[in-house]
RNA sequence: GCGAGGGUGGCCGAGCCUGGCCAAAGGCGGCGGGCUUAAGACCCGCUUCCGCAGGGAUCCGUGGGUUCGAAUCCCAUCCCUCGCACCA
């Protein structure tokens, strides 16, 4: 579209005018510093991102979301910490210094005054003392005192391990940085099919914490479900118990099963094929060796049923029968104890072997008597029976249930109760240049030594251009002396993965600056946890399981006090997507932020974002919802200017003698009403996230107040309290342009500093709201069935006041007899059957009786409402008491008065 | 396969937890009217069907159930999205 450049606009307001001004203000004035003596601050937070140099929609949706949220707290008068900070180590530095001929650092750099830029230039509040770098040593060398203290935790192992291994990225990669595509796994990042390497690494031992990390995920209720679930699967909490084998080579082999009651029908057992004992047993070279070797080392995919017999037994414990013990590919390794027995009669996947082998299936679990299956239908020959039941040819165990046999066996056949959990421990070793050198040195005669606290930090050598990792060709850098023996050492060429930096940067924010510890303990146990945490999905199995189990070990080192969980509140923002799909820039179906926000104003790209949908869902960026927006705040801020330069309701502006007062007295009121409902409605939606409704009421009050100023000479102060409670619910979304209004109304310092309005709706509102909503609908309806197209006398007469009374009675009354109980007192009794039948009225629909006001409230409600059918119908219109108007009062009841049109 | 979330009027989308005021907010689109030289913006309506006074019928994926009463609660079933997935 062509924009409103070049012409000129006499009215609104100039962006590229009005944002810069105001976005200086409030830098100076430190409008969004928060003092580190704050007594435990809203701590609303941002996944802060890596600078890529640009700024994204998804960027700035999650940015306007805090910070309007933020904005809104600090308004209601509470000290906000909103901080803002760069996860600025990872590979995309090292890619283009490698492209462009740079170093990591300066690019990095360079990227972060870019992105910030654009920060600013979005009006977003953050405060800037706080910000945090993770590339620079200052942070980073927390990094390592931190892996420090969890390596004298414990808490640090360095294991020789099979690895996922990226050949493009040439480093490892923890489980979490592997998608699947299609079956095969691929890097996260360049979407390369990843190796397996057996490799040594540093691992921080996360599964120390599996069961609490899982436990919690229960209480967690300020969490979406979704990402409790994903991480509950990532977990992968599984309880069984585990039994010993033995077998005929002397082994004896554990093994773990959820289903103990199903031992006495294992009929062969196995072990994968990367199991210990498997390889032993290969060494043989026959086709047992030949089997493990396609299983382990061939890209060959094994049939489901494939594996073979090793000519060992194992004895059953239950039976004391000896079963074949074959290898078979479908036992996997990292499962369970990678050794199973197997039960054909009542699981699929042994069952289904059991067939290609020729082993026998020995039912011994039969449905349970409450069951809804028929024993009879049960055939285990044809199909497993895989539901919990009552044993059956289990010696005397027969006729337990799967659960008590469960319980019982566990002692019979010496095993124990087991909880296993598929999360693994965290490789957080990296082969890569930019990150955090891991402080530790590899001494000949010591072997791996940490490097001591006042050694740090180990900063990063100088970047040069190599294939493999930089480090590793830092040769002066390397050589060191053995902090434990002083002898010649080598350093560590390793580097922390990045999602270590992003497991407590929350708290590095308490205090950037401090140079004793990672953070200041004490402001960290007050000010955690966060509050509200805003980001995207991606991150709900790697930084969100990190970060909490950061947490608890910084707890359990007595580095926070009272503070075991990280976020309190978590919001995983939609995506913007334009015509129906992601925005990509591979594709170019992008809107950039920069370009958009030139045109039209950052105000207007937040208020859109804010406005389109709910934060958590998806939607489509368009160039209607965004003009609309942009056109929505114009208009406002017009009205704001027209009253400030008094052309509503100055002086002079009167339209004729007596519409400021008198008749026209319940029509200030009415508005006053809507302002006080609308500031009410919109703290509500502020505070439950849905800015979108929120931004509604607002934009039916400003049509309200349009029509106001249409329909009379509105009160000065009722009008100026709607345009001052529409500048400051705006403010927290369009903040440069709420402040530009508050600044013509007058408005006392920065509307950001300003109070928000109180929040209490107006008395018996929702009552009256309905009662006029239904009132006019009924006028609306009655004409137009009526066939009254130009109606020219309205008249609204509301029910006597003793229906009233019978009504709120009836609300009130338990007794069976509604008429009877009514017609007991007199005041209704002397209205004889038209009470009588009233009453009978009140009976039938009593269940669905609701509160209806009185009938002076509904008089004056009404009246209140009066102008508006006025306007509409362009008719006279009066509201009457019932004794104004005995020929039409019968027809009316509470909250539905009788309606004449003539 | 397992798990989580969801299926609402032409479209988008609220409501569902806490059953009744729900033919079901709001927006978009469409239609009619006002304002305007005109367009835009703005304002007022209409937008399931029937009805010459506020009434009635049908309706919230499908089929049952609970209830005086169900979009809302329960059960079954189909479909969609996401996550996990040869999980012992």
């Amino acid at each position: 579209m062509t924009a409103g450049t070049g012409q000129q606009r006499e009215r609104g307001f100039d962006h590229t005018e009005v944002e810069p001004k105001w976005q200086r203000v409030w830098d100076e004035r430190g409008t969004f510093r928060i003092p580190d003596d704050a007594e435990d601050p809203a701590y609303v937070l941002a996944m802060f991102p890596y600078p890529s140099g640009e700024m994204h929609m998804g960027h700035v949706r999650n940015y306007a979301i805090t910070d309007a949220y933020a904005r809104y707290r600090r308004m209601r008068g509470e000290a906000v910490l909103h901080p803002m900070g760069w996860d600025s180590f990872g590979l995309p530095a090292e890619n283009a210094a490698s492209e462009r001929d740079v170093d990591p650092r300066g690019w990095t750099m360079d990227c972060i005054a870019n992105m910030k830029e654009q920060m600013e230039i979005m009006g977003l509040g953050f405060d800037w003392e706080r910000e945090v770098t993770t590339c620079e040593p200052e942070y980073f060398r927390w990094n390592q005192w931190l892996f420090t203290r969890f390596y004298e935790a414990g808490l640090v192992e360095r294991e020789g391990a099979e690895l996922n291994w990226c050949p493009s990225c040439e480093t490892v990669l923890a489980d979490e940085n592997v998608n699947t595509e299609g079956g095969t796994e691929i890097c996260w990042r360049c979407d390369t099919p990843i190796e397996h390497r057996d490799l040594e690494q540093w691992f921080f031992t996360i599964t120390d914490y599996a069961d609490e990390l899982y436990e919690t995920l229960d209480e967690m209720d300020g969490w979406p479900d979704n990402v409790r679930e994903m991480q509950r699967n990532w977990i992968g909490k599984q309880a069984g118990d585990s039994v010993a084998f033995e077998l005929s080579t002397g082994d004896s082999v554990e093994i773990f099963t959820t289903r103990l009651d199903t031992i006495y029908g294992a009929t062969f057992f196995a072990l994968s094929p990367g199991h210990g004992l498997a390889q032993e047993l290969a060494d043989d070279g026959d086709e047992v060796a030949d089997y493990v070797h396609r299983a382990e080392h061939t890209d060959e995919e094994l049939d489901q049923t494939s594996g073979v017999f090793t000519g060992e037994y194992a004895t059953n414990p239950a039976t004391g029968e000896e079963v074949p013990v074959y290898i078979a590919d479908y036992v996997l390794e990292d499962i369970g104890t990678g050794a199973l027995y197997a039960v054909p009669a009542h699981d699929e996947r042994d069952h289904a072997f059991a067939e290609a082998h020729d082993i026998p299936i020995e039912q011994v679990i039969e449905p349970a008597p409450d069951a809804d299956v028929d024993p009879e239908d049960i055939d285990v020959g044809e199909a497993a029976y895989t539901a919990d039941g009552v044993l059956t040819n289990s010696a005397e165990y027969d006729g337990l249930t799967s659960a008590e046999a469960r319980e019982r066996f566990v002692d019979v056949f010496d095993g124990e109760h087991r909880i296993e959990h598929s999360l693994r421990d965290w490789c957080i070793s990296r082969q890569r240049y930019w990150g955090t050198p891991i402080p530790f040195v590899e001494c000949p005669d010591c072997g791996y030594v940490p490097v001591p606290d006042e050694e740090l930090p180990v900063e990063l050598p100088e970047f040069i251009q190599t294939t493999g990792n930089p480090l590793d060709a830092a040769e002066e850098w390397k050589s060191v002396a053995c902090p434990g023996c002083g002898g010649p050492a080598t350093r560590e060429t390793d580097t922390m993965d990045t999602f270590v930096d992003s497991s407590w940067y929350f708290l590095r924010y308490v205090s950037p600056d401090l140079e004793t510890a990672p953070f200041d303990t004490d402001r960290a146990s007050e000010w955690m946890p966060v509050d509200q945490y805003v980001g995207g999905i991606e991150h709900a199995t790697m930084h969100l399981i990190y970060s909490r189990f950061f947490t608890k070990v910084l707890k359990d080192l007595d580095l926070l006090d009272g503070v075991r969980e990280p976020f309190k509140n978590l919001l995983t923002q939609g995506m913007v997507r334009k015509e129906g799909t992601a925005m990509s820039s591979s594709t170019g179906n992008v809107v950039s932020p920069r370009p958009f926000v030139e045109e039209y104003g950052a105000d207007t790209a937040r208020m859109f974002m804010l406005n389109a949908a709910q934060p958590e869902k998806d939607f489509d960026w368009t160039e209607e919802g965004a003009r609309s927006a942009h056109t929505f705040l114009q208009g406002v801020y017009d009205l704001a200017a027209e009253f400030a330069a008094g052309d509503v309701a100055g002086e002079g502006t009167a339209k004729s003698e007596g519409e400021t007062g008198g008749e026209h007295a319940v029509i200030h009121e009415y508005v006053a009403r809507e302002v006080a409902a609308t500031a009410a409605t919109a703290t509500e939606e502020f505070e439950a996230f849905r800015f979108n409704h929120a931004l509604q009421a607002v934009r039916e009050l400003v049509s309200l107040l349009r029509r106001y100023r249409d329909a009379t000479t509105p009160d000065p102060d009722v009008f100026e309290d709607g345009v001052v409670t529409v500048t400051k619910l705006l403010a927290p979304v369009a903040p440069h342009v709420a402040e530009e209004m508050w600044d013509k109304l007058g408005g006392e310092g920065l509307v950001a500093e300003a109070d928000w309005p109180d929040a209490t709706p107006p008395e018996g509102y929702d009552i009256e709201r309905r009662l006029v909503e239904n009132t006019r609908e009924d006028v609306r309806e009655i004409a137009d069935v009526a066939g009254i197209d130009d109606p020219e006398r309205i008249r609204i007469v509301v029910a006597p006041e003793w229906k009233h009374a019978a009504h709120d009675l009836a609300l009130e009354s338990d007794a069976d007899d509604l008429v009877g109980e009514v017609m007991g007192h007199e005041q209704f009794r002397q209205h004889g059957n038209e009470a009588a039948s009233f009453a009978k009225d009140l009976q039938t629909e009593r269940e669905a009786l609701t509160p209806a006001l009185s009938a002076a409230e509904e008089v004056a409600a009404l009246e209140r409402a009066r102008w508006l059918v006025e306007r509409e119908f362009d008719a006279t219109v009066t509201v009457e008491a019932d004794d104004d108007a005995p020929d039409l009062a019968d027809d009316a009841e509470p909250g539905r008065p009788a309606i004449r049109i003539d």
